[in-house]
DNA sequence: CTCCTGTATGAGCATTTGTGCAAATGTTTT
DNA sequence: AAAACATTTGCACAAATGCTCATACAGGAG
């Protein structure tokens, strides 16, 4: 049977409680990441297709110097992954983790 | 100590495809919420106890108005919830899914 | 009532952030 | 060689953010 995404995360809950500065520190900078919403518009777009940088500019209405930047941003947090093909860059999420991510959130504000 | 064990069913992966922007902008608002450093050491500690804002605010060392400040931004975003005991308030997490949101980032950062 | 304690709120300020513009880099075609 | 194309990068600037300070609000004790 299709099994639907995992949702028992591998780090016990308990953990939370033993959160140092450096970790917590990393944990944030990933949600700052993620709290923008062209970020999250290019995620969800990403989780569907990989997609060129220009494709990513005209799906989003924005400019292509705009997602060149924040694609920079994604990649210093290791949530998308390219590959170079000619002159253009392919797009991709860099795991699953990213979305298991969103729908967690997705699960939050829907049941508000 | 009846806290909510309902096994909320996770959003399919498939509607990240189908976020409208006035959805992506409520999943970006929780994100946001959740990129800073003194909300993450604050929603850790209260993963393992109800606190005070006053027990918070020594527990980070750090002015009582910031933690309001921030305590305020949380509830905003119902990350927390709180009751009020006479003079004090005691906060606590408002449900178990900014727990799994934080081992999901957890399992990220871990997996660097 | 007054005083003290615990919390919330508003203003001010320094820092960060997202975007557009323009120039630079690199690749393919002519 | 040049020109066209796709993407990246540096700069600038408005908008947002987090903290401190001071003040206001509310409950309990004397």
């Amino acid at each position: 049977m299709g099994r639907k995404t995992e949702d028992t995360p591998e780090i016990a809950a308990s953990s939370l409680k033993e959160l140092d500065a450096a970790t917590s520190l990393k944990v944030a900078e990933v949600f700052k990441v993620l709290g923008d919403m062209t970020r999250i518009k290019l995620l969800a777009l990403l989780s569907s297709a990989d997609m060129r940088v220009s494709d990513i500019a005209g799906a989003l209405g924005m400019g292509q110097s705009a997602i060149s930047h924040q694609l920079r941003v994604l990649r210093g947090a290791r949530l998308v992954k390219f590959r170079k093909e000619g002159k253009e860059a392919w797009y991709s999420l860099d795991d699953d983790h990213v979305v298991k991510l969103m729908c967690q959130a997705l699960d939050h504000v829907s049941h508000g």
